[in-house]
DNA sequence: GCTGTCACTTGACAGGTGTACAGTCGCGCA
DNA sequence: TGCGCGACTGTACACCTGTCAAGTGACAGC
């Protein structure tokens, strides 16, 4: 008889594992590889208990994506506690694992509707905190009249740093530099060295 | 006996048939429907047709790229013709269509290396014409000191535009129209009305 | 009328995909 | 000692993928 399929014991060790090996083949071999067999086979075990573990490749994905997610709030809760916080935050948004990893959500997400509605709250909060963040910042340094608006300045800062990465995967680096050096600069309005 | 294969005629109807459904399909269902069995379907031909006139996926999605792109490079071209070129280039980066296939065109370049390398071609010619572009703004309108070098601007026009297309194809939109706003201003600098 | 060429069709291959279900093993508890 | 249950395995299904080889039919040129 089949039982209960292990769904719930989220901290089953062998569902750790898998959830461990997905995220790796993410990183190093995108989204095509993103399959219960390769997988499984990266976390040296039979492929199908990826599906004795989740109901379905989008319950795993989407698991997947909270765990990046999570533990990127880390990540981006120490940025803005840090003394430069909105440099801290510009080296964290062009950190390239981090960033490529999240095109490769972005292209998953075209195939499993759970994962975009992850993805959308997720980035909401995130987008939420940091215009809080900058806010704060402006208020303490008596900055009123900033070069643009808190939310601005979030989207642009998240838009420019993917669009790098984004562009590199095809080899592109042409005006990063200067991109990177006018961000970097506007940031020093907000956050002086 | 197997003849020719067709891959030269590169003017036959069949051909063009083909490249066309590809197209569509590419814009209406994204990266994943691009099969040879969903293309020809979509233009009601025989799934080996595609075979038959293009060596492999790759020459196919490759084929129809160059197409995008010298298309797009007509309305490129029309927009920094006009008498506000920035806002024109602004709106020809926001167009959503446009965009998205770009999207799909990089899901797509994870999978075929010859597609990434006509991306990183077509990609850096764009963006050296908009570059010079924006320069020769500068030069007749006498810009002494712009908000940021034309490069950074170049660049961080399709940034923004990219990066609210990604997100709005997960429902996220905090903080679009203030984006968008700071953007268009920053362009009223150059291109005033 | 024969031959060759071009456009296309028929049929198939090997390999990959997500997913399901019944069976087995081993360990804790009665 | 036996039972139950959770963890895992074996086997299989239906479907989809890119790609190929051979054959068919029409038409042009000799």
């Amino acid at each position: 008889m089949v039982a209960n399929r292990g769904y719930n014991s989220t901290s089953a060790k062998t569902r750790q594992r898998l959830i461990e090996a997905a995220s790796e083949i993410l990183d190093e071999e995108g989204y095509p590889a993103f399959t219960a067999r390769r997988i499984a086979s990266r976390a040296e075990l039979k492929p199908q208990l990826v599906h004795y573990y989740f109901r379905s490749m989008e319950e795993l994905v989407v698991t997947v994506f909270k765990r990046s997610s999570a533990s990127y709030f880390q990540l981006h809760d120490e940025a803005l506690s840090s003394p430069r916080p909105l440099h801290a935050l510009w080296r964290l948004n062009c950190h390239i694992p981090e960033a490529r990893r999240m095109l490769e959500y972005v292209a998953l997400g075209k195939i499993y509707p759970a994962l975009r509605e992850e993805m959308r709250a997720s980035g909401e909060s995130f987008r939420a905190l940091q215009i809080e963040a900058i806010e704060n910042i402006c208020r303490q340094r008596g900055i009123d009249n900033p070069p643009m608006p808190a939310a601005a300045l979030a989207a642009m800062m998240s838009a420019v740093a993917r669009s790098i990465v984004i562009e590199s995967n095809v080899a592109m680096t042409m005006a990063h530099e200067e991109l990177n050096t006018f961000v970097e600069k506007t940031l020093d309005q907000y956050d002086p060295s």
